[in-house]
DNA sequence: GCTCTTTTAGGCAAAATTTAGGAAATTTCG
DNA sequence: CGAAATTTCCTAAATTTTGCCTAAAAGAGC
């Protein structure tokens, strides 16, 4: 799952990423309000974990201004114990839940969960993924080939997830990159050919022409039928 | 968009370059200060990023003497986390905004937007092109004739998208090889038209007389209708 | 040890570019 | 005015270059 946090306190930050990233997100981490606003809006994440205290613009500036924006990104507050007040002017604005600050990483796990499987009514992020007869079920992290499961690693499963949240779109090996691997990486990999080479192994059956189509010269693109 | 890319690390440079390309621009790379001063002054650049620590000349200064020689070009600072202290001093000596190292693409690309639409009231991008009967969706890249797929290569959708999105406005050849092929490029060539030719094949299907319309002696254009 | 990830390298196919001959428009000049 | 000369443009075919795929080896992490 691609999620950003928004959260200007380093040590805070730096916990958050980290517990994100060995639960299997692509985190990214802003600590500027304009900036968060800027990256919520344009860059699709699937959760948005929110701190209210920031510097360039407010917490609930940027929640209140996404939602203005028809932009459906679950939204979780991260808030002092003492700005509870803001709580309910955030809920009203859009923001999907909270939690207080200090507070164990379980539980914040916990709010994720609710939170972004209630997304499944605003299909916005959706929680079982399916092109043609693949599956991807993105809360166990397991795809199914015409119902049979499949077994993928961790990686074939992150490319095939970007690919099946955008089903259609193009994707540069740039954007690909960026987005599974990160982008301190040796620019003339070729990781995503082979990638994307393993999944065709595993999710294209019988086919006669591949799910993942390559635009030669441009990247990857996942068809629809 | 025309983008000089000034960073000494080979790693990040290609990256950049080829992030930048694949996302439409025609991007420049210098890794040395001096020749990216002379470029930034010379060259009509619509964006520059630069980093800030380079061999020749530092990149404030050549933030500074830029402006200072009245060149207005947008400015992108790309700075290492411990030398954030230099971002208010560039951003005083007239850069538009920095960038973190690391940072992820989405990121990069939002600030390049935010950067460079400003100042430019209503020119906004769109994502499905549609002139006549011929369709060309940006998000997928895939152009269609009366419904119908088309198969074109990434010269050919280059090319058509740089017309469909000027409809009725001229291209000189050169215009079209600068932003399609970029700078460094054979003047005698006619690579344009070759694309242009292989393109009418293709869009025109059975019109009478062609979409792209030659004017003789001056360049090329998309009729509206 | 194992599995997963990444790099390497060579072959292959397709696209990009150049070349060159000829067509069409424009100009020159008898 | 009309034919030849000139310029510009078009296009098929040849050539060069690039991008993609794959198997296999090397590296990392458990």
């Amino acid at each position: 799952m691609r999620t950003l946090v928004v959260e200007d306190d380093d040590r805070i930050a730096d916990f958050l990423v980290r517990a994100l990233k060995s639960e299997g997100h692509t985190a990214v981490r802003t600590g500027d309000g304009r900036e968060a606003f800027e990256l919520g809006q344009k860059a699709d994440f699937e959760l948005i974990i929110l701190d209210l205290m920031l510097p360039g613009m407010h917490g609930l500036e940027i929640c209140q201004e996404l939602r203005m924006r028809r932009v459906q990104t679950p939204i979780v507050m991260l808030t002092a114990m003492d700005t509870l007040d803001d709580v309910v002017t955030g809920l009203k604005m859009g923001a999907d839940d909270y939690i207080k600050k200090p507070f164990v990483i379980d539980e914040l796990l916990v709010r994720i969960d609710a939170v972004t499987r209630r997304g499944r009514v605003n299909e916005r992020h959706r929680d079982v993924l399916a092109v043609d007869d693949v599956e991807l079920d993105r809360r166990s992290m397991r795809a199914s080939l015409a119902g049979e499961p499949l077994d993928l690693t961790a990686k074939e499963l992150a490319v095939l997830e970007l690919l099946m949240a955008n089903p259609g779109r193009l994707f540069s090996r740039e954007r690909i990159l960026s987005n599974v691997w990160g982008m301190d990486i040796d620019p003339l990999t070729n990781v995503v050919d082979v990638y994307v080479g393993k999944l065709r192994k595993k999710i294209d059956g019988d086919r006669d022409n591949s799910l993942i189509e390559t635009v030669r010269g441009l990247g990857y693109r996942m068809n629809l039928s």
